[in-house]
Order: structure tokens, then C-alpha cells, then sequence
RNA sequence: GUGGGAAUAGCUCAACUGGCAGAGCACCGGACUGUGGCUCCGACGGUUGCGGGUUCGAUUCCCGUUUCCCACCCCA
């Protein structure tokens, strides 16, 4: 048997409307501020996520789909092609082959699948969805400005809230300027030098590869050294530090709760300055719903021009799964207003103009089996979840009056067709 | 990529030291031929993930493999 590959899987009612209920709130959330869609390939030329996401990280490193696409003529190579490991590369790209900033165009998001090779576990997936939004464009646009970190965040505690995620905690911290950065790194070396002969096996090998890396350790012994270590809120130039604080200041006006976390760091090479998580104690060893931050120098690294830009990514199948946990999936299902029965085969045409007229009046109507004596019709009805049943029978066509049962009171009349549709949406 | 656990009916799970593969739920039918949910009865359902080995005999023990789960790595 032929089975989905591994990491990947298929999403299934009822859990489809689930997905369907998130991405509705986010649109329409991600409307009120004025987000427009893009949609982009899910695959690009390998070079744009070499040089965006960093050749040094496990994604490029290790975690790619690529392959040598086939030439024009049989003897040419392609290029090298890859499944997009995340679509902020995709989005910038796009913003760049198209000049969006000529046509006003600095708020977007994208609902999509990203594809990365790794070890599959629980709400971790080889296939996975992710829903992000980027602001970006020309300085002169304000995209610097910290009134747009804000925005965002207030924006994403906004969705959590609607989509009734309780509990949930905003990280918040600066890696500032590549500038500030380089020197915290040196800095951060040095410190290590002398102390990180007595920690983990990992740390050791972060504090040569990737020594920010080191805040993420979770070894109990480590945690004394590494609460000594500099931290990068002491780095950050004077325009850094403003733009952080600035940020802050307009989370405390407008009511976003935020703790600040200076271990907080970004594993992708682009990011500057805010870099934020949002968190969630449900979720285990996977706590992080969504995280993001702001990648200034993106858009030149790229090619393009200079355009600052801020944006997050959600783990969409990691948010369903919280969902699931917490709050009452079964609500989101829209169940059938009315199940159609009709009585045998000369009923099916009835019925089918019954049905007809019923669903143009925005009800959602089930059509059921003409061969299914009369009991089993309620039988399935009931199994359906179907409000009303709909008895379609010779006499009821005959006096072009129906048969109309409410399968939760019981109550059944006689109604007229021309009433139907009226009284069916009445009790719904 | 590393380490560990698991895999038996559609689902959730049993099956002693190796001895006839089972239950509940679901599904289908009947009791009840134009009135559901409850109840009762019956039927259906299996390459025990896959491949090999040991054995008179393997769901059980061994090896390999695949997938899932957990912890790493890393990340959303």
C-alpha cells in the first residue's frame, strides 16, 4: 500500500474545518489592518534562500529539499531548484522583482506550506503550514519605524485572542545592528573562553559554531555560567536601544503584555533588532507558536533596495494542535440545517428541486438515499447531525405540502414549499 | 542526523514463561415495510507494519527495515 511519505499527512474532516476556522480569523484579522495576500511559488532557485536565510544555518545546511532541474536540451543542467524551507526569502523576492513599493504594496501576508527535511515528531512535520505577514518598504515609508513592531505585535495578540488561545506569552528582545552584533559575538567569545571548558558537550561546540546558540542551553549546571555571560541589551547602539524602547512604550499604551527575555535569539541570519516569540505551556518541548522579528538589511542582501521590514511566521499545524487541546473543535463544524428524504426513486426529482431551493436560501442541505426506507433516512439524518428532516413522499408532493420534523424537539408539521426555506432558517 | 519507545480490526486497546488472534466503540442488517436517538439480537471486519531468522509451532524471541511517538540537534 502506497502510504503518505514520511512528515507529511493528510488533513482530515473535521479537523479541515478547524484549519479553516484559523485562517478565516486570520484574514479577516489581518484585513482590519490592511494586509493584502500574497501568494508565491512554493519552490524558487536555491541561491535565494542561501543567501537570505544563511548558509551557515541547519535549514540551508542540512534541512533543504533541492534538486538539479532539468535544462532546455537534453545535455544542459537546470538550475538548482528547492522547496521553500519558509516564505520570508519568497515574499522579499517577490517584492523586489515586482517594485511593490512603486505600487504602495508594504503589507502582505501568505497562508502556505514550507517544506523542511527533518525528523518528524508531533506537530512538527516535513510539510507544515505556515501563516506570516510582512512589513517592509523604502525608509522614507516609515518601515523603520518602531510603530510598526508594535503594530504587528498588537496585531498577533489581537488573533490569539479572537481565536480564544488563553495563556499565551509574548518574548520580546533586541539583537540590534549586524554592528552590534559583531562586537557582542566577540564579546560573547571571550567570555566563553576561559568558562566553556565546563559545560555541555553541546555548548561546546555552539560556543565554535554559533555561540549566541548558547542561550538556548537548557542544562541545568550550564545555567549559572551562562546567566554571567554579557548580554546583548548591553550592545545595542544608541539608535537600537531607542528603537527598542520606543517599541516597548507603545506595547504599554495599547495593552499588550510582553516580558522581556535578552536570551532571546534568532536562528536565521537576517534578522536585526526586535526579534519576538509567542509562547504557549500547553505546547511541551515545542512551546513556540509563532516567532519573528525585524530583518533590515534583507531586501539589499537580496539585491534590491534598501527596505527594513519586520515580520513573523506561525507554526499553523502547531496552532491547530493547541487549539484542539484547549478549546471545543467540534463548534467550528457546520452541520447540515436539513436532510432531504426522499421516499424512493420517484421522489428524486422532487427532492433534488427541494434541495435546490433550500440551499439558495443559504441553508446547508443533505440529500439523502432514495432506496432508504423511511427509518433509515431519520437513522442517517440524526448520524448527519442534520437539524430538520424533510419527509419527500407521494402524498406530501401530491398536496405540495411537506413533511417537516425537528430531530432535536421532535415537533413535526405540515408546510407548504413556499414557507420552507423561512421556517427551516427560523429554527436554525 | 543522534539516542530511546511503539506498531494487533475503521478507532481505542487486550492476548501469562512461545500454544486456536479477542473486547468495547464504530460500520452493516434485523426486532420495527411512512418516524430517529434508547434497548436487544445478529453479521461483517486481520498478510498482528514489512522482510528474514530461531522453533514442531512466533502477535510473543532475534536481526534488518519502514513509519509514528518522545528526547536531542534545530526551529514556527
Amino acid at each position: 500500500m502506497i502510504k503518505a511519505v514520511r512528515g507529511t499527512r493528510d488533513l482530515l474532516p473535521p479537523e479541515t474545518a478547524l484549519w479553516n476556522f484559523v485562517e478565516s480569523a486570520v484574514r479577516d484579522v489581518f484585513r482590519a489592518y490592511n494586509f493584502q495576500e500574497i501568494r508565491t511559488p512554493i519552490f524558487e532557485e536555491t541561491a535565494l534562500f542561501s543567501r537570505s536565510v544563511g548558509e551557515e544555518t541547519d535549514i540551508v545546511g542540512k534541512e533543504m529539499y533541492t534538486w538539479q532541474d532539468r535544462g532546455r536540451a537534453e545535455s544542459d543542467r537546470g538550475q538548482s531548484l528547492t522547496l521553500r524551507p519558509e516564505n520570508t526569502a519568497g515574499v522579499v523576492r517577490a517584492y523586489i522583482e515586482h517594485k511593490l513599493w512603486d505600487r504602495g504594496l508594504n503589507k502582505l501576508y501568505y497562508i502556505g506550506p514550507q517544506f523542511r527535511r527533518e525528523r518528524p515528531q508531533k506537530g512538527r512535520y516535513r510539510q507544515f503550514y505556515q501563516i506570516g505577514a510582512e512589513v517592509l518598504g523604502p525608509p522614507s515609508a516609515g518601515s523603520e519605524s518602531p510603530a510598526r513592531d508594535a503594530e504587528l505585535l498588537e496585531m498577533l495578540a489581537t488573533l490569539l485572542d479572537r481565536l480564544g488561545i488563553t495563556g499565551w506569552n509574548l518574548e520580546l528582545n533586541s539583537v540590534g545592528c549586524p554592528n552590534d552584533r559583531a562586537k557582542f559575538n566577540e564579546a560573547l567569545r571571550k567570555a566563553l573562553e576561559p568558562v566553556v571548558g565546563k559545560m555541555c558537550a553541546d555548548c561546546q561546540r555552539r560556543a565554535l559554531s554559533n555561540p549566541l546558540r548558547v542561550f538556548d542551553c537548557k542544562v541545568p549546571e550550564d545555567q549559572p555560567i551562562i546567566e554571567n555571560l554579557p548580554r546583548i541589551s548591553r550592545f545595542l547602539d544608541e539608535p537600537c536601544r531607542a528603537h527598542f524602547e520606543a517599541v516597548q512604550a507603545i506595547l504599554r499604551t495599547v495593552g499588550v503584555p510582553f516580558t522581556l527575555n535578552d536570551r532571546l535569539v534568532r536562528g536565521l541570519d537576517y534578522y536585526t533588532r526586535t526579534a519576538f516569540e509567542f509562547t504557549h505551556g500547553a505546547l511541551g518541548a515545542q512551546n513556540a507558536i509563532l516567532g519573528g522579528g525585524r530583518y533590515d538589511g534583507l531586501s539589499e542582501a537580496l539585491g534590491g533596495p534598501a527596505a527594513p521590514g519586520i515580520g513573523f511566521a506561525i507554526g499553523e499545524d502547531r496552532l491547530v494542535l493547541s487549539l484542539q487541546e484547549s478549546a471545543s473543535a467540534e463548534a467550528v463544524v457546520r452541520r447540515p440545517d436539513v436532510y432531504v428524504a426522499p421516499l424512493g426513486a420517484r421522489m428524486n426529482p422532487d427532492a433534488a428541486r427541494l434541495a435546490r431551493e433550500l440551499r439558495r436560501h443559504d441553508l446547508v442541505v443533505e440529500l439523502g438515499d432514495e432506496t432508504f426506507r423511511l427509518k433509515k433516512s431519520f437513522e442517517a439524518a440524526t448520524k448527519a447531525g442534520a437539524k430538520y428532516i424533510l419527509i419527500v413522499g407521494e402524498n406530501e408532493v401530491k398536496a405540495d405540502a411537506f413533511a417537516l420534523k425537528n430531530l432535536e424537539t421532535g415537533e413535526q408539521i405540515s408546510i407548504v414549499r413556499s414557507e420552507l426555506a423561512g421556517k427551516i432558517q427560523a429554527g436554525r
